[in-house]
RNA sequence: GCCGCUGUAGCUCAGUGGCAGAGCAGCUGUUUCGUAAACAGCAGGUCGUGGGUUCAAGUCCCACCGGCGGCUCCA
């Protein structure tokens, strides 16, 4: 009965909740106010409370410019947002006063009041406004729903408070761009963000989390605790210094030494291809503005942007039988995609990076059991690590695609029934796999909430075809191979910067760049320290001596600051004692502890990769 | 790429047409200290780059480059 979903919220942003399976079914009652807005759950009366404030942000506009044109409204998971045409661009003092004119209409308290309307009689209503001519057409129903408060009148699915006066605490936050209806073939709008909660104190408490988030920043971190650095000199490339290139080898060793468990084989192709090999894999036509392409004794090169068409090379070179199979080819080579400008954002989206990235050649008997590794290998990863559980789509069959169609129907079955074979859940994602194939995506969230693709898992029904693969079955018979693309810390770069975050910078002992930092408390100590330093050497710690002309209180605060696990205090007790001082990254005083015992301990916790435990105990 | 904002010392920032500044970090010296910042001094700048307006530009205008927030894209 309802066909007009006109606020439509962006389905990232409604992942999971129940009002997005409300939407979802189409359940909203056009009489939506039988049932008082007091009694309504808390969840359905923050989801109302959003949606009328940006109801009234577009009275607000309106008035401010009778010749805006309004496009879509809807609420989003912290308050709201509202797209308009202007003849000018908004500027902070704009939000101010808008603010106050949207203060204006809580204060009259109006009824906001809904139904469903002829077509015909929107069109009229909504004659100077194309975006909602547009939306009309758009819609299937003869009838369209229609919401006015005042002299504000909307074209609108529905879901609001009963009056202007119920909107909750909110505040215009910022402006921004936004193509109508996600196109960027269409117009840039003017998308003006708020935020709203129940409560003024629910709206701080937001405000502070956001605050406290922006210390945890990856590109704040990076910079701070020495890890890496991007320079204009190369935009998106990222400068690995020594603590970072730590973090990054150690990342590398930990799935290499899975790699021996799971029966991978690791490789190293070319940096630097013909385009003849990216024109056989299908990338050349689909992402040839995105790569660096260069000119040599005039034949076309490019630099690779993924390894999977080098990896299918490798395979054509050989000749395998089933015997042979699964063959699993791991590379970690750099890759660099010319990303355009405007996408570039600190370590999670460069141009030059690497990827743990491998694919999988085998029997159409043996896709079911190599799903089924991939996704115990990944789930254990994440589990060591301490990222916990992942959020993953199922990416299916783009409008550009490779591959036959019934190939495409089989390959998405099969990654669906293998995610719920695990106990994972996944929201589908239709059309966003790649061209080649479907794919089951891993994503984990940063400091403020934006969700990034980590790992991921692909079947891919072109490319075997497309190079022509072939293996020599148990009949004597040529056959084409089935292949799997997958990562699973997905890009180091990006990989790092979500886990920076992830931890606020207290990584587990095996994987922090400096392990432990021996404070002697005088000069005289120093040599004792140094002593310390190399005993822990010697089992392969990465120990620090500060001999700085400090005391040691600025000492101890250096090495907390820096997210060093243990701090190994010495002074005269300590070096008579053959101990150290110990005191952790939780700022915890564990006591004079001899040498010896300090190495057990350190080479405990670093060999079972523990997961760092403690809370963070931050100072401003 | 698109819309908006932004760029002053290594970092965080002040400087609203008239002599480029502060704190922290750095360096030097003093201090030799018991669990989150000792004290003093010194040094540090083509105000992103290139044009323009002006007697005079860090400041106003234009272009480009980088960054930030979104949008789009993400093999």
């Amino acid at each position: 009965m309802r066909g007009a979903f006109v606020c439509v919220q962006p389905v990232s942003r409604l992942l999971g909740s129940p009002r997005a399976a409300q939407v979802a079914r189409g359940l909203f009652p056009m009489n939506e106010h039988d049932t008082p807005f007091a009694e309504l759950p808390v969840e359905e009366q923050l989801f109302r409370m959003r949606h009328s404030a940006a109801h009234v942000l577009a009275e607000a506009v309106l008035e401010m410019f009778p010749e805006a044109k309004y496009a879509i409204g809807p609420p989003v998971d912290n308050g709201f947002y509202y797209d308009f045409d202007l003849p000018r661009p908004l500027n902070p003092d704009d939000l101010v006063a808008l603010e106050a004119r949207m203060r204006v209409s809580v204060e009259r308290n109006l009824p906001i009041r809904g139904e469903q309307i002829p077509k015909a009689q929107a069109r009229e209503v909504f004659k100077d406004q194309p975006y909602k001519l547009e939306l009309i057409e758009g819609i299937t129903d003869d009838t369209v729903g229609y919401f006015r408060h005042g002299e504000f009148q909307d074209l609108c699915r529905g879901g609001h408070t009963e009056t202007t006066g119920q909107l909750g605490a909110f505040a215009l936050d910022r402006v921004a761009g936004a193509y109508w209806r996600g196109d960027e073939k269409n117009a840039m709008l003017q998308r003006v963000y708020g935020l709203l909660f129940p409560t003024a104190e629910a709206l701080d408490a937001y405000r502070v989390t956001r605050e406290e988030a922006e210390k945890r920043d990856h590109r704040r971190l990076g910079r701070e605790l020495d890890l890496f650095h991007l320079d204009p000199i190369s935009p998106g490339s990222p400068f690995f210094h020594p603590k970072g290139t730590v973090l990054y080898n150690e990342l590398t060793e930990y799935m290499r030494s899975l790699y021996t468990e799971y029966g991978y084989s690791e490789v190293i192709t070319p940096q630097v291809f013909s385009a003849e090999l990216f024109k056989t894999s299908g990338h050349y036509q689909n992402f040839k503005d995105d790569m660096y392409m260069l000119e040599i004794d005039e034949q076309e090169f490019g630099l690779k942007p993924m390894n999977c068409p080098g990896h299918c090379a490798l395979f054509r070179s050989g000749h395998y039988s089933y015997r042979d199979l699964p063959l699993r080819f791991a590379e970690f080579t750099r890759l660099h995609r010319n990303e355009r400008s405007g996408v570039l954002h600190g370590m999670t989206r460069v141009r030059s990076f690497s990827q743990d990235d491998s694919h999988i050649y085998c029997t159409p008997d043996q896709v079911e059991h190599e799903i089924r590794s991939v996704f115990a290998m990944a789930k254990r990863i994440y589990e060591e690590l301490g990222l916990g559980l992942p959020v993953i789509r199922l990416a299916t069959r783009p409008e550009k695609y490779a591959g036959e169609i019934p190939d495409w129907d089989v390959a998405e079955q099969q990654l669906g029934d293998s995610v719920r074979s695990v106990g994972y859940e996944y929201t589908l994602a239709p059309g966003e796999g790649a061209f080649y194939g479907p794919k089951v995506e891993f994503h984990f969230r940063d400091a403020i909430g934006r969700s990034w693709q980590l790992g991921t898992l692909q079947i891919d029904v072109a490319m075997p075809t497309r190079f022509g693969l072939q293996y020599t079955g148990a009949d004597g018979e040529d056959h084409t191979p089935h292949m799997l693309h997958r990562a699973i810390l997905g890009s180091l770069e990006r990989f790092i910067g979500v886990y920076v975050e992830h931890t606020a910078g207290h990584f587990p002992l095996w994987l922090a760049p400096v392990q432990a930092v021996v404070v002697p408390i005088a000069d005289r100590h120093v040599e004792y320290a140094q002593q310390v330093r190399s005993m822990l050497r010697e089992k392969g710690l990465r120990v620090e001596v500060d001999d700085s002309n400090e005391r040691m209180g600025a000492k101890i605060r250096r090495a907390q600051l820096q997210r060093v696990p243990y701090m190994l205090v010495v002074g005269d007790r300590e070096q008579e004692a053959e101990a150290a001082a110990v005191r952790d990254g939780t700022g915890a005083d564990l006591g004079a502890i001899p040498v010896f015992q300090i190495i057990d301990r350190m080479v405990d916790e670093r060999d079972s990769r523990a997961i760092y435990a403690g809370a963070p105990h931050e100072q401003a």
